[in-house]
This record gives C-alpha cells, sequence and structure tokens, in this order.
DNA sequence: CTCCGCACTGAGCGACCGCTTACACTCTAG
DNA sequence: CTAGAGTGTAAGCGGTCGCTCAGTGCGGAG
C-alpha cells in the first residue's frame, strides 16, 4: 500500500495524505464519488473520518488532487513519446502502446481520472479539461502530420483522434487483474490496431 | 418530451411512467445516479417526489427500467443487423454503423446504459450483465467468422471485440448535439475505421 | 347521485451525509 | 523544561436524503 502509494505520488506529503489519497481512489473507482462517503475513505487508509480535513479542505479537494495528478501523468507520458521518436507511425504505435498499458496497469487510478470527471466542482474541472484538451491536441497533431506525409488515410482527424484515445481511455473500464494479456502486451496489440485503423500500410 | 419519450419506451404505460423515465434519464446522464436525487427527478417531470414511488417501488428500479430497457434496444439492434445481412465484412459495417448512430442519436440514454451499471443493486446488475454478454458475443462471432473465412486478420478475436464495442460506447460519453457529424454519418466513419481495424481488405 | 379505485400531493420520519469543533498527543526548537 | 506547531480523535451539528403515509381530487360503475 505504501511503496504503491508512493509510487504513485512521490512527491505528496506527508505519507498520510497518500494514503488517504490511495484510500480516495480505491473507493471512488469502486463505488463512484458520489456514493463514496468521507467515512468510507477515512476507514479504508485506517483513521477517524475527520483526519481527511487535516490534509484536504474538502471530499472534493481529494478528487481534485487525484484527477489533476492522474492526467498531469498521463500527458507528461504522451509527451515523453514525442520527445523520444520522430515519424506519425512510430509516435503513433509507441503512444498507443504507453497510453494503453498505463490505463491497464492504472486502471483502478485511471477509472476515476476518465469517469469521474463530472463531479468536480466547476472551477476544479477547467483545470483538468485543459489538460484533456492538451492531451488531445498532441494525439491530432501526430495524425494530422502522418496524413500529410500520406503515412496515414483518413476521413476526419477529429473522429480519428477521438477514435484512438476512446480506444485507450476505456481499457480503464474492462481491465482486471484476472485480464489474460499483461498491460505491455495489451498496448502492443492496440498498437497495431490503431495504426491499421489510421491506414498505415 | 411526450413525443420523445412515447417514441423511446413505446410500451410503457401510463404515460406518467414515461415522464419520469424521461426525467430520469437526463437527470442520471447529467449530474450520475448518486448525485441525482427523487425530488430532482420529480421537479424535471412536474410532479411531487411521492409520484415517483406510486409507478416505481424506488430510485434503484427506475434505474434499472432504464437500463434494461437500453440494453435490449441494443440486442434487438445487433441482432436486426445480424438478420438483415450476411459474411462477416458487411454484417460488421452494418453493426458499427448502426450501434454508433444509436450512441450518438441516443447519448443522453446512452450515457446511462452505459456507465451508470454500477449503480444498480446486484441482481438488477445481473440482468443487464447478461445481455451485455450476449452483446458482446454476437460482436465476437462475426470477428471469429471473419477470421475464418479470411476476411478479418487480428492478433485475438476477445481484444478486437471489446475495441469494437470501445469504439461504439464511448460516443455516448463525447457526443454532443453540437458535434458536426449527424449520427448517420459518424456510424458510417466509424464502420470505415472498424473494417481497416480488423484487416478487411 | 353515491361510491370506489386510482393517481397524486403535503408533510414529515429516521438515517446518514459532509464537515466542524474542542481537545489530546507527540514531536522539535529554544 | 516549556512553548508551539503539526497530526490525530470523539462527538456531534445542520442539512439533505430515500421513502412513507394520511388525505385529496377525479373519473367511471352502479
Amino acid at each position: 500500500m505504501t511503496t504503491l502509494s508512493a509510487d504513485l505520488w512521490p512527491d505528496v506529503q506527508p505519507e498520510t495524505a497518500r494514503r488517504l489519497m490511495l484510500a480516495g481512489v480505491e473507493s471512488f473507482a469502486e463505488r463512484g464519488y458520489h456514493a463514496t462517503t468521507t467515512r468510507d475513505i477515512a476507514g479504508a487508509a485506517g483513521m477517524s473520518p475527520a483526519a481527511l480535513y487535516v490534509h484536504f479542505p474538502s471530499k472534493a479537494a481529494l478528487l481534485f488532487a487525484i484527477s489533476r495528478n492522474g492526467h498531469e501523468q498521463t500527458l507528461a507520458l504522451v509527451e515523453d513519446v514525442l520527445g523520444r521518436v520522430t515519424g506519425p507511425v512510430e509516435r503513433m504505435r509507441l503512444l498507443v502502446e504507453d497510453f494503453v498499458a498505463w490505463h491497464a496497469r492504472r486502471h483502478t487510478v485511471a477509472r476515476v481520472v476518465q469517469y469521474e470527471l463530472n463531479a468536480l466542482p466547476e472551477k476544479e474541472y477547467q483545470v483538468v479539461a485543459q489538460l484533456r484538451r492538451k492531451i488531445e491536441q498532441r494525439v491530432r497533431e501526430v495524425i494530422a502530420d502522418g496524413v500529410e506525409s500520406g503515412a496515414f488515410t483518413v476521413g476526419d482527424v477529429g473522429i480519428a483522434a477521438r477514435a484512438v484515445l476512446s480506444l485507450g481511455v476505456d481499457v480503464a473500464r474492462w481491465y482486471s487483474e484476472r485480464t489474460r494479456q499483461t498491460p505491455t502486451e495489451l498496448g502492443k496489440e492496440y498498437g497495431e490496431l490503431v495504426l491499421r485503423m489510421l491506414g498505415a500500410s
């Protein structure tokens, strides 16, 4: 538990705050934000309900901390790929591999990140919406590059980008520890599917 | 309102029950099941909160009525396609076209159907889970037929079926009245994407 | 006309929610 | 040794939730 939360949020201090974030992730992923009570979260973290408010001003602020961090990790993953390789085909392949593998390996966090967005208060929602727009924009640019260079053939760049992201995001909904494929294997398989979908030879 | 609800649920009687289902769909889609109160639903239907309990034994029963009906419509749509055409390629094309168009045109209902599943009580959940398994099974069979006849090339039939459904389901999450493409246009575009993804020439 | 059955309402019950408060304990600095 | 900041708890407040119930209005059968 401690190691996982330290792995996920290395720069969150103190450790109790990380324990609360982990308990929040697990509760929100299982029951949804609104069906989760502060007593659930505190209980899962092994503390009294009031302890939550020592580290976070509200239940919504806890969700925001989880959601913003998850979106920042996803954006960082995308930009890391763009920095590591060039060319639309190899960029797209690696992007899908990493994106899908992350949503499988971290499917609990990813479920909260992707499906509890609307529970955020308006102001906090705008922050993560901005991050989401950046992620979508990066994907769109790779596809547009590929279309221009003749590597990809798609009817509409916007729809294609949506489709690529849909495939990756939805992995968080159905992936579980019991899934036969490892996150890495699944990423490679999805990479192939996406490249064919985009009309790469 | 009345016409839409009569269109969606022609065999639900009386009309007040349909108004409540429509109000439920809109409230659940916008805020989520747990964030919606029975006062919200009754208010949107223009009635007092107690009126809901004349027609449904609980808030969860209202969700179940919506969810089961939506899943039955989706399964009927899939089986209708299988009855109308033969051959894996044409079946898959038409299946995706109709599936996507339904999730776009009825994106409010579809959002409740696809994303409020987990709010159902265990017993009711099992009923819709059975319908979902049937839908997935039909898609898997079409892909398996195509692989056998050489029309499709995929690494893993199960993953491919998941991917096809992910693409369709996720349309409900992002489609809105302001989307440039009509549901039918979007369906055709997605049909092409999916056939290429499955390795059809 | 009376009477009954049904759809619906106003008022409100008991439970549980997010969050606050008053207080206790444990470090560390001076 | 003391002072104070930081971290935690037990108790509970005000509000809202899903749902109930006694009663009202109304349309159709006799």
